[in-house]
DNA sequence: GGTGAAACTATAACGTT
DNA sequence: AACGTTATAGTTTCACC
């Protein structure tokens, strides 16, 4: 499906989203305007979804990362889908997933500090219907927070 | 600690962190090389870690997500040490965060499917020394999954 | 913070294998 | 179907106001 050319370039994508087109080419080594014409096409296949900066959240006052596992006290379609839909709309949200296991959800949220987070499962969590168990972990250290997927 | 000007700077980078920095100043209405100096002190600061391309985990074969508790028999320093630098080590986590709660840690990981995921843990996981108990979770949607952090 | 200019880069048309 | 060459329009980057 990706040839030698492809998985280098996206590789060197993922390590420098920034690299102009010509240091690309000459890195895979491919012409400017090949290595141009795949990235386009990566792009457009939606390989690559976006390009983004990642910032620092410590020095963005969000220095406190929480899991939260939660579990709805009723499945019908109507309870599951407003929870869904709300907690994807709050900005502390970075990552929502329905699980398998005890519980029906994984939260992962970045707020300031542990005040901010009292604030976020009172008011934003406990608020919402239906919600039954939760369990809050914080991460103590951050061993390893990529997004660089591996290739090939 | 950041003005207007800088939330919008940092804001648009996380939504397209290709956008030329005339089309960035234009945005925010200042002039390119005011601009272009704000994004230099952005990235010297460390507020702006790194540019990236962010790829469709699916279309790469990365299409199950795990997410593993871990919990180690033993705690002393050496023994975690290795732990973590091992699974820090291998591409397929993405995320590795120490927590809080019942479990010592906790660990993100991208497969392509079921059995790369018996095969990772079995190798990978349940080989390392003092490894306790081992709960894995899979993602059955992704209702979120951003790297955007709010700002201000 | 703005202006302007030289050096560099993106983009697409066209020819080659 | 995919690569390379080349030309022009657009962008970066920096010295100076």
């Amino acid at each position: 499906m990706f040839d030698s050319y492809d998985r280098k370039i996206l590789n060197t994508l993922q390590a420098d989203g920034r690299i102009t087109n010509q240091q690309l080419a000459e890195k895979i080594g491919l012409s400017s305007a090949a290595t141009w014409r795949r990235v386009k096409a990566l792009e457009e296949a939606g390989v690559i979804r976006q390009y983004t900066a990642l910032l620092d959240a410590a020095k963005l006052s969000r220095g406190l990362r929480a899991i939260l596992t939660v579990s709805l006290l009723r499945h019908d379609a109507d309870s599951k889908k407003l929870f869904e839909d709300t907690v994807s709309s709050y900005p502390e949200v970075l990552q929502f997933f329905s699980i398998t296991g005890d519980a029906d959800f994984m939260i992962h949220v970045v707020v300031a500090d542990i005040q901010s987070y009292d604030q976020f499962i009172n008011e934003k969590i406990f608020t919402l219907e239906g919600v039954g168990q939760v369990q809050s972990h914080f991460a103590l250290r951050e061993l390893k927070n990529e997004t660089t997927l591996p290739i090939g």
